[in-house]
DNA sequence: GATGTTGTTTGATACAGGTCAATTGACGGA
DNA sequence: TCCGTCAATTGACCTGTATCAAACAACATC
């Protein structure tokens, strides 16, 4: 890794606390790596080699069976991917490619058990970082099971709303098609979700969506932090 | 907890190669208790005051929203559940309830997260289990996104039918009405997805299950490990 | 044996969402 | 400017699943 890189990393939440020689050790046979958009980066079924953290752009989470598709999360800066496979020395359960340009720290897997197993400091920020990503994906799962998609679409809306100030205004970070894919629909639905939303306030242009009547867009969403929160 | 139970606890996969002063701090305050079936032991959205260990028994765990209800899993033993919740120190995400008899250990989350940050063979153990869990969900998401009903109920059966032995037959766990909580639709859809099934070999009666063509049923099905393997 | 009670099945119907095909619109290159 | 490409939309249609209602079966109670 190139040594200008190494303090952004250190500074991850993951790293943060740890020992300077376990952390020295980590990133001995670690590398930053820049990817373009729509790279493959992890294939499902493969064994994990390296554990990966996305310092910057986004990586897609996504798996396939049956000639289906779908999406399961987008991982956007600075998060992790695939620790729990690293961690069980076990196969990917999803395949991930980036969505845009990104930069892409890669440890090997077999670094980063031996310094788990070492150092208890990081072994407790993984702890957290996995506890984080089940929820997140228990949620995802409510999300599914709990809403039909114009629900989820709305929240969806109001959730990036709100992450990018709450001022009527949001901007998408992944294209239309990847949006249906992680909402669980296909395009053709998301566009009619979308004009179903039309009498919420909801009006769209490209990526760029407006909220003009976030009171009623909320009304009919009913959001929780018990499925909506990332935070909690 | 009365004593007879601690070996029993001890043994647990969590336990097992944690130091002894820390097992009896961890086990001072926690007690094993009994429960009837259908008893509500957390609900989502309470904050996480104990962390549960099913020792028998199973637990449902399942999510309400907006007037709908679903299951995410059944907890079997030996197996713990909220253990995110309990290392965060956050609210759970999901209500639990009994589905039968069951013996679970409570441990006062507090205890939990004193003694992971202290002990790191439990935290290695924790993570084990963290981990695990998290794949199970992230399967449970992609069976849901990536399979319809009739799919789902053959490789529930087919995988039901592998744990008891791979006879020809199987007994279901729970109820049907719980079962079709689980597998995402309503009881009526259930009842539906056996008809479906009949050709494939399926015979029902009650909760036993005699699986003639498993060949055919395997081939409709279609199982990967990366979905419906709970080991890997 | 009559009567609830509960869980399951069956039938009729409605709706959400998927599929397929055609159209539109935006953008970039020849 | 025209054309090709690709993403997004629209419309027609079909499938899967939910909903509602009723029938039925198993079992416990009186």
């Amino acid at each position: 890794m190139r040594s200008n890189d190494i303090p952004l990393v250190r500074e991850l939440d993951l790293f943060a606390d740890m020992a300077e020689a376990n952390f020295d050790e980590l990133m001995q046979a670690a590398f930053l790596q820049r990817f373009p958009p729509q790279v493959q980066l992890i294939t499902e079924g493969d064994p994990a080699d390296f554990l990966y953290i996305v310092v910057e752009g986004g990586v897609e989470l996504f798996a396939a069976h049956g000639g289906r598709e779908t999406s399961i999360e987008i991982v956007r800066p600075v998060s992790t991917f695939i620790l729990a496979a690293v961690l069980r020395d076990a196969a990917y359960l999803m395949s991930g490619r980036t969505v845009e340009s990104c930069h892409i720290l890669m440890v090997p897997a077999e670094n980063v058990r031996t310094i788990f197993a070492r150092d208890h400091v990081f072994a407790r920020a993984v702890v957290r970082e996995l506890s984080g990503r089940y929820r997140s994906v228990v949620k995802s799962l409510k999300n599914h099971k709990l809403r039909n998609a114009v629900e989820r679409l709305a929240n969806c809306l109001l959730r990036v709303h709100d992450e990018q100030g709450g001022n009527g205004t949001a901007t998408l970070q992944v294209d239309k098609r990847t949006l249906a894919a992680l909402l669980g629909m296909t395009p053709e639905n998301l566009s009619r979700a979308f004009a179903t939303l039309k009498p919420y306030g909801v009006e769209v242009n490209g990526r760029e969506i407006s909220l003009t009547r976030i009171d009623d867009l909320r009304n009919l969403a009913k959001p929780t932090p018990l499925i909506d929160d990332p935070a909690t």
